[in-house]
DNA sequence: GATGAATGAGCCTTCATTCAT
DNA sequence: TATGAATGAAGGCTCATTCAT
């Protein structure tokens, strides 16, 4: 699983010290939030001068959007490509226990290597506007829709119970981030059985929905 | 259901003046978060000096955890009843769909009346060490203990499935939540069938670990 | 020797709540000073509200002057008593030795009865105006005048050498500050033996001016 | 004699505005001591934006420190050289009259250079535990001991009379500090004719310990 | 007279942001 | 481009003083 900073870099094409910048900002805003974090630290602990950080970033808001928005994406990935409703379609998933499987386990990968970007996520959606506009707008046009084909699919292959399509998503996220939460942010030193734990949590749901 | 202040008020003793510096306090908190929200702002809602609320709070933290710690203890409230487990072995719920019923709604019903404080807790639970330990200390100490009793005694009856009570938990925990936050906070405006949708969960859980 | 308290009680005509505020101020001040003082504190030592000191002193600084003031007029007073230049004259101290003496030992007493009046007059008198105005006059009305008629009558006997008045009393102060400082206040604890001490400092005052 | 902001200067390092930061605060906490003077009303004086000291100065205390403490030092430094010791018993000064001469003459000097310092140093000693605990450690460290030795050394050659060190040690710093808090506070503007008073604070030195 | 809740001015301090070098 | 000293607005908090009871 390709780390987010990669990402980033490539995106963005970063330099060295921006990419100091943002990992800096990153180990300390997801330890201890945007507001307890000064510019300061961040340019301190990234080796580089205050005012390093605002020829970069206009503001330090800018810089937790630009930290945050590709998380929102990243963390949706799997259901922008193209090709997922196509390999749905194209029987990639015969069943939808085997959709949910590999995406639980890729979404688990891609937590487990990103643990403070999604700390951060989840920590400041609440606080900032844009943050939440951007993870609406990624939802409603990407996500919702994605999902919706598959599940509409394997209803109709009569996998899925005639629940209302909101009600199985709510039911998969909240079983996905209620065990991810517990495993990497409420509980991380825990001694965890993570492949029981993930066989478990897709086998709740699909008790649940299937 | 009573509502928080009155439970503050009625145990705390509070002055007109003091219920007027917290209930400007939740309602800002809750809007736009604890560190963008400045304590001369409460005091002007609040319709009192900024001076009155040092008198009654030693710190804008204080005032914080005085908002927060009685809602960690009554968003738990029925587990520590003592009556709770004694109910469910004089079987007063004779299956644990009944306890499971009984419980989501009536914690669905102080949900309702306390949005604004159960927003403050979820959010700044993240930030505040002093939060965090008193959430740590009620979940250990009534929360988890009430919830293994009940299911261990209904697990004897059969009638939930052999897993980890702490995965039994966390799908309860993880679905009501789910819900409850997409109910209250994130689509609070759309047009609900709680009747519906309680149900449902109850139906989901029951389903997974039933 | 009358404890200060005892003489601004009869002075003043105070109520016993009064006394306790003024008994509050004194061990406060002497002890932390005047600006790290607050009458709230002074308030809770003494036993009352704190609206009740700004029933009988106007402002904070009132009760401080009113602590101080006589301390000026007490920590002179001898030489205040008509009857100190009468018994120069009619030979009740047929040397200037056995004025010193007298006046040494007096003062030491006076001293001891009250270290934390003194300390605050010494502590306060370098900021405020108002002391620093009781202070002068005092000196300048009454110390000085009495001091110097008793030097020129010493002179005059040739017991004191041909000095100028300011430089003979400016030794006798300087060595009996500096005996009593260290005594009360920077080395209170120390064992000391004040017999010998006021004994040496008498001799070392009468060597120098003598 | 060197200005004591030059030594400032020198030994720390201090950029301009720095230099100006502290001379405000000199002029202003001499004039009306520490409590009275706001770190705005430095910074007004300076001509510096008020987050400018704390820039340089982690707290306001701590520039009281820094300002302070070198004086603690420099105010007894002619104790401290190596030297000293060694020239009093390299016959430097064949008499202690002439030790105390040079002593007076340069402590008069290093005084009327530096009288703010010193005015600050006697108010604020009283109340700052981090200042009492700088004097202390160079009093018993450095001034102590050197006046130990050469009071021991004019004391077997006879040239001073067996008291106890500590005493006569005190009598000379009472009558010096008597003469220079006269002449540069208490009565600054007298005129004053200094040799003649310098004369007349050794002599009456002499006479009680000699 | 006594109370103590309430006041609000003023304080010290932080920190995102700017700009001359 | 990078620096870091300087800024100044804003924040939390203290405390002498007032006043209705």
């Amino acid at each position: 699983m390709a780390d987010m900073i990669e990402i980033l870099r490539e995106q963005e094409n970063m330099t060295p010290k921006q990419i100091e910048i943002v990992k800096a900002a990153i180990e300390l805003i997801s330890e201890k939030g945007y507001y307890n974090t000064s510019t300061s630290e961040i340019a301190r602990r990234a080796g580089v001068a205050e005012g390093t950080i605002f020829r970069h970033y206009r503001t330090k808001k800018d810089l937790l959007v630009t930290i945050v928005t590709p998380v929102i994406t990243s963390f949706s990935a799997p259901l922008f490509a193209e090709k997922f409703v196509d390999q749905v379609f194209r029987d990639k998933y015969a069943h939808f226990e085997d959709l949910l499987n590999a995406f639980i386990r890729n979404r688990f990968e891609f937590a487990q290597s990103n643990i403070p970007l999604i700390k951060i996520l989840l920590q400041e959606l609440a606080f900032h506007p844009e943050i939440q506009a951007s993870y609406k707008e990624v939802f409603s046009n990407k996500v919702f829709p994605a999902f919706n084909q598959a599940i509409d699919f394997y209803k109709e292959k009569g996998e899925l119970r005639d629940l209302p399509n909101e009600t199985i998503i709510r039911t998969i996220v909240s079983n996905i981030l209620g065990f991810m939460i517990n495993r990497f942010i409420i509980q991380p030193d825990k001694d965890w059985d993570d492949e029981t734990e993930i066989k478990q949590t897709i086998d709740l749901i699909i008790r649940g929905v299937g």
